[in-house]
RNA sequence: GACCCGUUCGUCUAUCGGUUAGGACUCCAGAUUUUCAUUCUGGCAAGAAGGGUUCGACUCCCUUACGGGUCGCCA
């Protein structure tokens, strides 16, 4: 029999990073099987469910590339799919408890009597686990219909697994307590249970459960913020599985081959966005030029500034320094656009040798007198200007990087120097020594 | 409160009885880039505590502490 695993969320919120990762790991775990990954929405909570809040979280999973093979939108041998509309189906399991007199009415609701032993769980994380069912304080008798004539979740979420044939169950740890509770439906219904894996929890950097409001924990957020989803998959992954080895930067191709359920952990992770951010770095790296300028444009467009000829030779320049896309614009627009912005910080650190100052002199007339401008004719030019003043090229460079972008920092000298070329050097230069007259 | 799971550098983690306890993020230092950043190299930094078992324990057992989870006519 094939491997088949399911994501089953409510939709009353967005999709957050905790459940992302198990729709990950149960994704990873099917993909690396050659099995089936279901989608399958618990919106049994009419009150609390919103169609936004559905759209968030397809939305999300697609953003991840978490296709579903069988689920809302793409269909499936055991629709439907949303648990709103699977009501003949609950009424149907729920007459078998009739029938086998596991159930009693409580106050118009009906309750499931759990056979009062230990029932043990194997699960394939936390190992071998008992609950002791004798103990009825801590384990009472569950609803599993309520007076309004409506299915809870663990009633449903029992039959739909078993209606759909899911054989690994993987799923937050939080819900490590209910399996003993769903392991005696199971049984009352007469079927097999399926295996079991309760992942850890995703923290705060606190310490503190991730829930919805902390950052970096609406998954909807990282697209625009600048995270490439290949990097966000990589990230979250490690958040509780490890390949064991020292590698880290991962593709998603590569998680699927090498995803293994004993390879996750018990101990919760906490959530670390500054890593986060340089996993994404990683992966922005192994972009080719043509491809990350695709992804940052939208960035630049968003920030106002046109988009010329030189747009993907100015992505080149910067394409290896960039942590998120949505830095990229202040790291380009200096050269997208002649509006300097210019650094005080950096203004103050580039004047404060008056030596340095007296090459822009004559700098701006150098450069003019360059015939075919290149980087190198610049950087000689620049080499003739400081020597003429007595002052060491090296010395020259912060300075005419100021005077160029405006900024103590950016792409390199050579590269500013080609896409700027002659005329904006020369006027940029010339700006720059007014700027310094008039203060 | 009861029950369940967990505990290696600040963080993510490797180690499956014998290691100078390794890697990565962050931070610091050096190098390279005639410049800043990037990059590279190096450094700081850990087995919660106390008992056992053992020739030997981060690793196995117990206790305590701490963290998380569950005890709904929420999912």
């Amino acid at each position: 029999m094939s491997v088949r695993t399911r994501f089953a969320p409510s939709p009353t919120g967005y999709l957050h990073v905790g459940g992302a990762r198990t729709a990950l790991f149960n994704w990873l775990f099917a993909r690396h099987h050659g099995g089936v990954f279901v989608l399958r929405v618990e919106d049994t909570d009419e009150a609390r469910n919103t169609d936004e809040a559905k759209q968030a979280i397809f939305g999300g999973m697609r953003w991840l590339g978490l296709d579903w093979d069988e689920g809302p939108e793409v269909g499936g041998d055991c629709g439907p799919y949303f648990q709103s509309e699977r009501r003949e189906i609950y009424d149907r399991w729920f007459a078998k408890l009739v029938d086998a007199d596991r159930v009693y009415e409580d106050g118009g609701a009906w309750r499931f009597r759990f056979d009062r032993r230990p029932v043990t769980m194997h699960d394939l994380v936390c190992g071998e686990v008992t609950i002791d069912y004798r103990d009825e304080s801590n384990t009472p008798d569950m609803v599993v219909k309520r007076s309004d004539g409506s299915y809870v979740f663990h009633f449903v979420n029992v039959v739909d697994d078993l209606e759909m044939r899911i054989g690994h169950v993987i799923r937050g740890e939080d819900h490590l307590m209910n399996t003993p509770k769903h392991l005696q439906l199971i049984e009352a219904f007469g079927m097999e249970p399926p295996k079991y894996a309760h992942i850890p929890l995703i923290l705060n950097p606190d310490g503190s459960k991730m829930s919805k409001r902390d950052e970096g924990a609406a998954v909807g957020d990282y697209p625009r913020q600048g995270f490439l989803a290949s990097a966000v998959v990589n990230f979250i992954a490690m958040l509780g599985w490890s390949p064991k080895n020292d590698e880290e930067i991962f593709s998603i191709d590569e998680l699927v081959s090498r995803f293994s359920l004993e390879q996750v952990n018990r101990a919760p992770a906490r959530f670390d966005l500054e890593k986060c951010r340089w996993v994404n770095q990683q992966h922005v790296m192994k972009l080719d030029v043509a491809e990350f300028a695709r992804v940052a444009k939208p960035f630049v467009e968003e920030a106002g500034l046109p988009i010329d000829g030189a747009f993907e030779s100015v992505m080149a320049a910067v394409k290896d320094k960039v942590r998120v896309l949505s830095d990229v614009p202040k790291m380009v627009d200096f050269l997208l656009c002649d509006e300097l912005v210019y650094d005080g910080e950096a203004m103050a650190k580039a004047g404060s040798n008056a030596a340095v100052w007296s090459v822009f002199e004559d700098l701006a007339a150098r450069f003019e007198g360059i015939q075919d401008w290149s980087a190198d004719a610049a950087k000689a030019a620049l080499a003739e200007a400081a020597a003429a003043a007595g002052v060491k090229a090296g010395q020259m460079m912060f300075p005419l990087r100021v005077a160029l972008t405006g900024r103590g920092q950016g792409p390199d000298m050579g590269d500013v120097l080609s896409i700027l070329g002659k005329s904006r050097s020369v006027e940029r230069v010339r700006a720059f020594r007014r700027k310094e007259n008039n203060s």
